[in-house]
RNA sequence: GCGCCCGUAGCUCAGUGGAUAGAGCGUCGGACUUCGAAUCCGCAGGUCAUGGGUUCAAAUCCCAUCGGGCGCUCCA
């Protein structure tokens, strides 16, 4: 709908231009002050490096031939100080603007602008070594309404968890479940390693196990089991509580698997057939510092053990053999050090890495009020997703999440979470749809129903009817936006806008009333409902038709 | 020391070239005999870390400095 003015808008910018000049695309928003207009355009300050030309000439320039060429959907055109375009528009544009909403329903706000392209987001990959934390929450949020977004607009989408069920990591888990069977029968065995994870889920572990162990003689073929076993209880677990939080995967894949399909056998000597290898020390170095690395990294121990690297290079091979236009990975910050040396690897190996893109997910830092909550995942000192889902809710956690840019570090304090519970913005939102749910339910008690037949378009929209509509209106190419830019965190603030607006208009306006007008405002309320659906469904949060008062808020 | 992220209201954070810099929480004061008060309105609260630079225009871009986090392993 808006694309009618856009569309105006460039042409009107690009005739001024002339022919033969690359000029960026309008974009059009919403004035700070109702009173500027309807809508804004900056095309003339995206103009003015390009021509060399004072904004403010341009934007004059400009108007003058829209106010021709636009004259069918705009009423007035102004040009303001330093280049600003406002526009006021007629009726009929909100009346379409109103039909097209409710034509399109539930597809409002997607796209085919990805047009098939094919996008493989990884994401959490946490190690099966124990219960997820709620960093790898933040990291699950992103992902999975990142993936939410990208196929709403039209891209093809891959979710994946990239499982490290190999190496030392996963051993030591087994070792650990090893030392815990023991201790809790009282069985004194000398094991070769010690155990380094600790915490209940520990004993959960050998506990299922039973008493399928022998009292003595252990032997790797035992370890192995054990090991197996209790990355399969690890995994299970971590499983159940994504799902619970209605985080779903594609795909698992195994770190396990790409060693005994000789992946990363083929990795090495893929890079070694380029001459991206060098023998020293007793161990085997990729030449990373060729493809733009700091220093050389090493994949194969002097012990004759591969790095975790090792598997990686054959891991993101992996990926780029799947033919994928787009490799998207979510990392914790931490990690940051790595992305260079994996893009060295692929570049070395032939593939472009600037198909390679990772979004590092800044730290979570948990406090119990003013006390910071110690985290060694280590010592099994942590608060698990699992924990924070059932303490909060997981509208409230994943709203939480998103409110923040993943580049930002945040703080989460658990107390606020749980006694904030019903002030959280969340709820803010969520509130609004179940109003507007309410509205309708009260207009059927008097007689009215909700249908897009009763349009009539002599209705007078009012300044804060359109003002909705106007935000309305501007969903679909926030959605856009966001896909492209891979910032899913502007949607809730999208949302706490809007919702805002609605709340206010219901306050200061009777949408009910006797007049036949309120057929008009039921479908206006139904456009923002749509919007508000819309919106919380790519965020994987709810959209009540009603909600529980709490007893902290009774009703009167 | 080097790299990445961050520094915006009391707190937690949006805003990354354009109009008087915003929200939530917190303080204080108002608004329900009528569609849900989990709402709304108002007051208070800002050297956008600091100093330079680029620009018609800088919280936003560049440089330097200060402060915080993370990383710089033949760890994962």
């Amino acid at each position: 709908m808006i694309d009618t003015l856009l569309n105006l808008i460039n042409d009107a910018a690009s005739g001024y231009a002339g022919p033969g000049i690359l000029l960026p695309r309008a974009v059009v928003t919403v004035p700070p002050n109702p009173a500027q207009g309807d809508f804004t355009s900056g095309i003339a300050f995206a103009l003015a490096p390009v021509l060399k030309q004072p904004p403010l000439e341009i934007a004059a320039a400009v108007a003058a031939t829209l106010r021709d060429t636009a004259a069918g959907i705009v009423e007035t055109i102004d040009v303001v100080k330093p280049g600003h375009i406002n526009f006021l528009l007629r009726q009929s544009f909100w009346h379409d603007a109103l039909d097209s909403v409710l034509e399109k329903g539930t597809g409002y706000g997607s796209s085919t602008a990805g047009s098939g392209r094919r996008v493989l987001l990884e994401y959490i990959s946490a190690n099966p070594t124990g219960p997820i934390h709620v960093g790898h929450g933040r990291g699950a949020v992103l992902g999975d309404v990142l993936a939410r977004i990208l196929v709403s607009q039209g891209y093809e989408v891959t979710r994946e968890y990239y499982i490290n069920d190999a190496g030392n990591q996963v051993l030591s888990l087994g070792y650990s479940v090893l030392n815990d069977y023991y201790r809790s029968r009282s069985i004194d065995i000398p094991l070769s390693r010690p155990g380094e994870y600790q915490g209940g889920y520990i004993r959960d572990i050998s506990t299922a196990l039973a008493d399928t162990l022998p009292a003595a003689d252990i032997n790797e073929e035992h370890i192995r089991h054990i090991t197996e076993f209790a990355v399969n209880h690890v995994l299970a677990g971590i499983r159940q509580v994504l799902g619970d939080f209605n985080i779903l995967f594609d795909r698992w894949f195994s770190e396990k698997q790409l060693y005994e399909d000789g992946s990363v056998r083929r990795a090495i000597e893929g890079l070694a057939a380029r001459g991206a290898v060098k023998q020293e020390d007793g161990a085997t170095w990729f030449l990373s510092t060729r493809y733009g690395d700091e220093k050389d990294r090493v994949i194969q121990k002097q012990s004759g053990e591969l790095t975790y690297f090792a598997s990686d290079i054959a891991y993101h091979a992996n990926k780029y053999g799947r033919g994928y236009d787009h490799l998207v990975n979510i990392w914790g910050a931490d990690h940051h050090g790595y992305l260079p040396r994996v893009k060295a690897a692929m570049s070395a190996l032939g593939y472009d890495p600037d198909r390679l893109a990772v979004m590092f997910v800044q730290m979570v830092r948990l406090t119990r009020g003013d006390k910071p909550v110690a985290m060694s995942k280590r010592a099994g000192e942590y608060v698990t997703l699992k924990d924070l889902v059932d303490e909060a809710g997981g509208d409230a956690v994943r709203f939480f999440f998103l409110q923040r840019s993943h580049e930002s570090q945040l703080v989460f304090d658990i107390e606020l979470a749980k006694k904030q519970s019903q002030e959280n913005p969340v709820f803010y939102v969520q509130y609004a749809h179940a109003r507007i749910a309410s509205i309708f339910g009260f207009a059927a008690t008097r007689g009215w129903t909700v249908d897009a037949l009763m349009h009539r378009r002599d209705y007078v929209f009012s300044a804060q009817e359109k003002r909705l509509l106007s935000h309305c209106l501007l969903y679909p190419g926030l959605i856009g936006d966001i896909a492209a830019r891979r910032e899913p965190h502007r949607l809730t603030h999208y949302l706490i806008e809007l919702v805002g607006i609605l709340h206010k208009y219901y306050t200061d306006t009777r949408v009910v009333d006797s007049d036949a007008g309120t057929e008009q405002r039921l479908l206006l309320m139904k456009t923002v409902k749509i919007v508000l659906r819309n919106a919380l469904d790519l965020l994987g949060i709810t959209a009540p038709e009603k909600m529980e008062k709490l007893e902290e808020h009774p009703a009167r």
